[in-house]
DNA sequence: AAATTTGGTTTATTTTATAAACTACTTTAA
DNA sequence: TTAAAGTAGTTTATAAAATAAACCAAATTT
C-alpha cells in the first residue's frame, strides 16, 4: 500500500521552494522567484502556506529602501521534507 | 533553475497508479483502488486521464459476469515516468 | 425478496494553483 | 520635476484539479 504524500510538499512550486531552501542558508523572494520560474503572486501565496505550516520562517525587512523577504527552512520543514522524500521513494523504486 | 514536473504525473493518485503499473505486467481496477487507497470515483477519473494521455492502456472486459477493468503502462507511459523521476531528482538531491 | 456487495461512472463540490490586477515605493531619464 | 518604467511584493479573481457524493446495473447474501 502506497503511503500518503504530504500535500503541503506535493506541489511543484512549494516543493521547489523547499528544495532550494534545503540547499541554502536562506534565500530571498527574488532568488526563489527566478529559480522556480514562478510568478510573484503564486510564489507569495505558496510562501505563506509553507510559513503557516511552520516549514519555513519568513523575515520581511528592507534592503536600503527596497522590501526584502528572506526565507529559511525550519527544523520542522527539514523533517517534513525528509519524510516526503522517503515516502516518495516508495513510489519511485523499481 | 528547477525544471517543470509533468503535471500529469505530479498527482499523488496518478503517480501511484503509474508506480504500481511500472511494477506489474498489468493491474485491475480493484487492485489499484486497494493499493492506492483511493475512492472508486477518483480512481475512475484519473485512470481516464492517464489513458487519454496515452500513458496507460485500459481494457474493459468481463470476469464471468462482473466487469473487469485492466490497466497496463504503455511505452509512452514508461518514458514519461522515467523522465518525471529524473526531473524530480533535481528537486531532491542534497 | 429485501438488503448488501461489487465494480464501476457521472456529477457536484471543494481545494489548489495560477493569473491578473493592484499597491507602494524607487530609479531613470527627458 | 515629473512622467515612465522597474522592483518587490500582496490581494483578488479565475481556471484547473482532486475529491466526494450520488448514482447505476448486476450479483450475492440473509
Amino acid at each position: 500500500m502506497l503511503k500518503e504524500l504530504d500535500p503541503l510538499l506535493h506541489s511543484q512550486l512549494r516543493l521547489g521552494v523547499m528544495s532550494l531552501l534545503m540547499n541554502a542558508e536562506s534565500a530571498d523572494f527574488t532568488f526563489l522567484k527566478e529559480n522556480t520560474n514562478s510568478t510573484a503572486g503564486n510564489l507569495s501565496v505558496q510562501i505563506d502556506k509553507l510559513s503557516e505550516a511552520g516549514y519555513i520562517s519568513v523575515d520581511k525587512s528592507f534592503n536600503g529602501k527596497k522590501p526584502l523577504t528572506t526565507c529559511k527552512v525550519t527544523k520542522k520543514g527539514i523533517k517534513a521534507f525528509e519524510e516526503y522524500v522517503n515516502t516518495l521513494k516508495g513510489y519511485l523504486k523499481n
